[in-house]
DNA sequence: CGACACGTTGAGATATATCAAACGTGGTGG
DNA sequence: CCACCACGTTTGATATATCTCAACGTGTCG
């Protein structure tokens, strides 16, 4: 049932799962059946799909994506983006049938936890549950204020956001140092993220560079002026339910 | 703990309640502390509110919206919508705190059930657990799907997916009757869920009337060509996780 | 070296926002 | 009963953020 403890041993606790009880976390690992290597942009699931397994991310990043209905033109939309130590496909628990694709944007190590040992998790304990219920719904908020972002905001002061938020996240799953943060994804990801054209995400990203706040390139964030860069976003980390620092 | 039986047993089961299962919903109505009504355009609860109840909506129109940040002249976003038969705010049971406001658009009544009685509930049963846990990832999927709508859809099909998406919804709450489905909000609603200007909105529901669509008028939905509003949309249900029809 | 993927820049097109005014329409009070 | 007002809606004119198209760099890798 669960895999070669040197694989499981080693995982590191971290990022949103580091906020689980110790108990839980490790009725959680021993519940893994497989350690899954994903290469680049490669299809974990896609939209209808029936789960019978959640996989949590160890390493790299993926992404979620709705796709343009039938219709025509128009063009996919990444609609939730996952940093090492959070569930990619929780949800799927409740809801087995998935909504969207998950893809992997780097090569990404996942472990995978099956519905059935999960459902034997939230039957022993309800804070078991509530615990696991509370992660999905920290996506629904980010949910909610990427909509906000999409809806109101512009495009320089989305793309303040979504770094401010990349850079609280890989904070907290311990990927930045200082204000340099990984952040390896294509002009062309930013584009599905931020609703913007290729060429637009170009020219924000020259204009947030100019303006002296965070250069963008080569894969990584470098942040010069997170003060400003967070109040040219109007950004409040609050809906990312973090625990409070040096907790 | 339990209000006024005259009161409960009218409770019509509909909408997305009725996907629970029987003895869940009973325990739920018994669990009940409190039906609230509300005037319209009310506060229920606000940003940051610790809740210790959740909130079952009977009838009427409720809102939440996620503020623009100190930061300035932002407008705030509607980042969702409820009808009768959906809870409100769920999703407080496991995160107390909320990230958002909840408001109500016209008259409402609302059914509190203390969150100390749900924690009973879900402890009794993890099917139970799982039920209601699966009503909050529907909103999650609705999330995602006004995400798709807000970044990559157009004026015109942005209206006709929310049409369509209300039409469904409605129907299911035994709201529509035909293809007229009543849709009390204000040309300023319609552009806090869309994320345009109201000028635009009034411009693109004279669109949709001149192109024999449907007709968007006095807080009512006339729906002339349902098949060619799913078309311009390319609107597909799915993500409302609907039990199938005849159910 | 050539091919390819990714990024940048410029010019022009367009969807939508903004501003301002006018238009119902239902209530309210004189 | 009429005058008036508040509120929501509609329309027109103009501004602008962003898109689209097309070309050009630039690095990487076989």
């Amino acid at each position: 049932m669960s895999v070669d403890m040197s694989d499981v041993l080693d995982w590191r606790r971290r990022g949103m799962v580091a906020q689980l009880p110790a108990a839980l976390w490790d009725e959680i690992r021993s519940a893994c059946s497989e350690v899954r290597h994903l290469p680049p942009r490669s299809t974990l699931s896609e939209t209808g799909d029936r789960m019978n397994y959640s996989a949590l991310l160890l390493d790299g990043i993926m992404a979620r994506y709705l796709r343009g209905s039938s219709n025509g033109t128009a063009r996919r939309a990444m609609v939730s983006i996952q940093v090492p130590g959070e569930f990619i496909d929780l949800h799927g628990l409740p809801m087995k049938a998935l909504d969207h694709d998950v893809e992997s944007l780097t090569a990404a190590e996942i472990a995978l936890v099956p519905h059935a040992a999960l459902e034997r998790i939230i039957a022993r304990s309800s804070d078991w549950a509530l615990a696991l219920w509370r992660l999905t719904m920290i996506d629904a908020a980010i949910h909610r204020h990427w909509l906000y972002r999409t809806s109101r905001m512009r495009a320089l002061a989305s793309m303040a956001d979504f770094i401010c938020e990349m850079h609280e996240r890989l904070r907290h799953a311990g990927e930045a140092d200082g204000h340099s943060v990984a952040l390896p994804l294509l002009q062309s990801d930013l584009a599905e993220i931020t609703g913007l054209s290729t060429v637009h995400v170009s020219r924000v990203i020259r204009d947030l560079r100019e303006g002296g706040l965070c250069t963008v390139r080569d894969g990584r964030a470098e942040i010069h002026d997170l003060e400003r860069l967070r109040h040219l976003a109007g950004y409040d980390p609050g809906y990312l339910y973090l625990p409070a620092e040096g907790d």
